[in-house]
DNA sequence: TGTCAACTGTCAGCGGCTGACATTAGCGTA
DNA sequence: TACGCTAATGTCAGCCGCTGACAGTTGACA
């Protein structure tokens, strides 16, 4: 996996913001936003493999084959938002200073993709639909299948990207895997217990990995361009005083 | 997940050495090898996507109804001899003694397995067989996502067994999930390793995840009996002498 | 205004999967 | 040995996700 700016399985999503000229384009955002928000609304309300195709198209008026034009599959539309948010965090850790440890730029790039995703989703959807597509996705066996195979794929390109900043090889040395490993499993913990609970605020989202992230950071960090621990192939957490 | 004794999709999949009295059972479990085989051969030999129920039907001479009748679905003979490996280790796990610690039973589960497991996959189908079947999904990724469900459920399973060894309560106490997390990471290692070499005998991934799991136990064994470490949400190695 | 290209609709069809019902074939018993 | 019972299988019709081919429509732009 590439992890290029333009990941998407989609071939011209636009990033909300944009503001398209022509008509044409126009109409075209209109009805992948609405395929995209009736998609979504029906699974979340009477489930994803209660809904079928054809009751999306009708509502929104158009031919099946449209909508398979707009998304590759039925799963597609369900990590359309996903994968917006996805993208949002990996370019928010591109730009991260190069002076910043990994894991360091790992918490700082979600933190400051914390605004810019929450304004991403809304320009699409409500933030709340967002919510309990994610929750959704949790409790549906197909989906959370796809869900972990693309966290397996987005972990593979974070720990490439890693390992570029830090001039390392990723298949000789363990230490970026370790890294995306401890990490990502603490976002999947916090999403987790998030779609379990009541609060479904993104703000509490935000709280509860920040929370978590700082328990593991202490237990993870260390200067990395330091010659290291090669070829241990277990993670090996290095203690020290929190600061 | 509650890991019964019988967690096989399938009802009354019977696990191979027992020989069936009657001429109607025994017809049963003829075609139920018959298919199996026949859609492991092909999957491995032309892909999963590209081989239909309907060729596999035809090459055993039944109805694709009847293959239905057999497996659930087109995924589930891909993954029905990986579930007998599973359960295999299940029980390992499940009759080591009490006076073992967790990571050392779940090691000693897999060396323990070993025999049996190859005799239990053997009885249905080559091992070599099984090789390029387990390769397979690991390369396709619809069969990928299902598989690394499948492991979730079965890391959950695991760590409820562990926690009741320790009499631990899962949700309280994170060193279960981790322990198994670490664990079955490894093994997750070790096989995408064997699966890319060009070694595939069942001995060199014996060895392999022997190998592996040498360098993880030390890092991770400690006595989980002493009143330890609660709500440390990460994990915690201690390194102590080997023994 | 007319041409071109993008977008959409229609239709036919494949493959996975299911329910309903008819048919076949082991099994135990008279 | 014949017979009824029922498990196992076959047949058929149909839903749903998805695709290719082709025709129709509608913005864009000269």
């Amino acid at each position: 996996m590439t992890l290029g700016p333009d990941t998407a399985a989609g071939q011209d999503r636009m990033s909300a913001a944009e503001q398209p000229s022509g008509l044409r384009a126009r109409k075209k955002q209109r009805t992948r936003d609405a395929l995209l928000r009736e998609a979504l609304e029906r699974f979340t309300a009477q489930g994803y493999e209660q809904t079928t195709i054809d009751e999306i198209t009708d509502a929104v008026e158009v031919s099946q084959r449209t909508f398979f034009r707009y998304y590759a599959s039925k799963e597609d539309v369900a990590f359309a938002v996903v994968e917006m948010v996805e993208n949002k965090f990996i370019e928010a850790l591109r730009v991260r200073p190069a002076a910043e440890g990994p894991m360091e730029a790992m918490r700082n790039a979600v933190t400051s993709a914390w605004t810019s995703v929450g304004e991403t989703i809304q320009s699409v959807i409500p933030v709340e639909l967002y919510m309990r597509t994610y929750r959704m996705i949790e409790s549906t066996p197909a989906l959370l299948a796809v869900h972990l195979r693309r966290s397996a794929g987005l972990e593979e390109g974070l720990s490439q990207l890693l390992a570029d900043r830090e001039g390392l090889d990723v298949d000789a040395d363990p230490r970026p895997r370790v890294a995306v490993a401890a990490f990502t499993g603490v976002m999947r913990v916090t999403g987790q217990l998030w779609g379990k609970g009541q609060d479904t605020s993104l703000e509490t989202l935000r709280d509860l990995s920040e929370r978590y992230l700082d328990h593991l950071g202490p237990a993870l960090a260390e200067d990395w361009r330091s010659a290291g621990a090669r070829g241990a192939p277990t993670a090996r957490p290095v203690r020290r005083t929190r600061g």
